[in-house]
DNA sequence: GCGACAG
DNA sequence: ATCTTGTCGC
């Protein structure tokens, strides 16, 4: 599988931390925060996600377009790259953003809401990955994260669709969602042009049977498969790199690859 | 100053 | 994110 997309990073794009944290508290103000969004069950969503390999340099990015009321694929594309800045909590836009445009940009219908791997306004300076995404392609926008990152939250009731408020301090900036009973979690904010009420319901109908958003699995599994072609025949950085044992394992091998048994072991 | 810290 | 062995369940 040939990766497509060559995305190189910007000429401008910022290459200091001080200058990335300039750039995010200029454009925090672009943030549309009130519209309601996309009615959850229509239209498009598509779910994004980059992969690395940071031995050599590249990054590998999937957009994977659903129809929102079936949540079936009705469009894919990836992009590769160079990594385009290291990974900084609170500046992860500035290493995903361009070979996730890249992927977007590839696409040849309209993407609809964009569900975005980490946080938008639940950010330092609520400005995360989803909100910088919206802003820069105008296309509304909502972060799903793993994990609370820096913010507090109480544990929300063991059924399905339950949340409790996600706080930074006194400020709510998001919710942590039960996307499935007893499961744990995920934390969702807003990033462009959607409500939180909104954000949430669309979650919650993208993840009927896991944990996460269909979005961001056939996201996930698709750069990932991509980097793995894109990266299979190349050498690796000479020293580094310890020697596995044996010979890789088969495609299509016993239990624990399973996408459930992913989906239990990140959980 | 130190630790924690989306992916 | 990525690395990594085995184990459990449908």
């Amino acid at each position: 599988m040939a990766v497509p997309i060559f995305a190189p990073v910007p000429a401008d794009w910022p290459a200091t931390e001080e200058h990335a944290r300039a750039v995010q508290r200029e454009l925090r103000g672009r943030v549309v925060l009130d519209e309601p969004g996309p009615p959850p069950g229509t239209g498009r969503v598509t779910g994004v996600d980059v992969a690395y390999d940071d031995e050599r340099d590249v990054v590998v990015a999937a957009a994977v377009v659903l129809d929102a009321a079936t949540l079936t694929v009705v469009e894919e594309a990836t992009a590769a790259g160079p990594v385009a800045f290291p990974y900084v909590p609170g500046l992860l836009a500035f290493r995903e953003l361009p070979a996730v445009l890249a992927a977007l940009d590839s696409l040849a219908g309209d993407p609809g809401l964009v569900v975005c791997d980490g946080y938008g306004r639940a950010h330092p300076r609520r400005f995360g990955l989803a909100s910088h995404l919206g802003v820069l392609t105008g296309l509304p926008a909502l972060g799903v994260a793993k994990n609370p990152f820096t913010f507090s939250c109480a544990d929300p009731p063991a059924a399905r669709g339950s949340t409790s408020p996600l706080l930074d301090g006194g400020e709510v900036v998001g919710r942590a969602l039960r996307t499935q009973d007893g499961v744990r979690p995920v934390f969702v904010s807003v990033g462009h042009r959607v409500d939180l009420e909104t954000a949430c319901a669309h979650t919650l109908r993208l993840a009927p049977r896991f944990r996460l958003p269909e979005s961001t699995r056939h996201a996930d599994a698709l750069c990932r498969r991509a980097l793995r072609a894109a990266t299979l025949h190349q050498p690796r950085a000479p020293g580094h790199p310890p020697v596995p044992w044996g010979k890789p394992p088969e495609p299509g091998d016993g239990p624990g690859s399973t996408p459930e048994a992913r989906e239990r072991s990140q959980n």
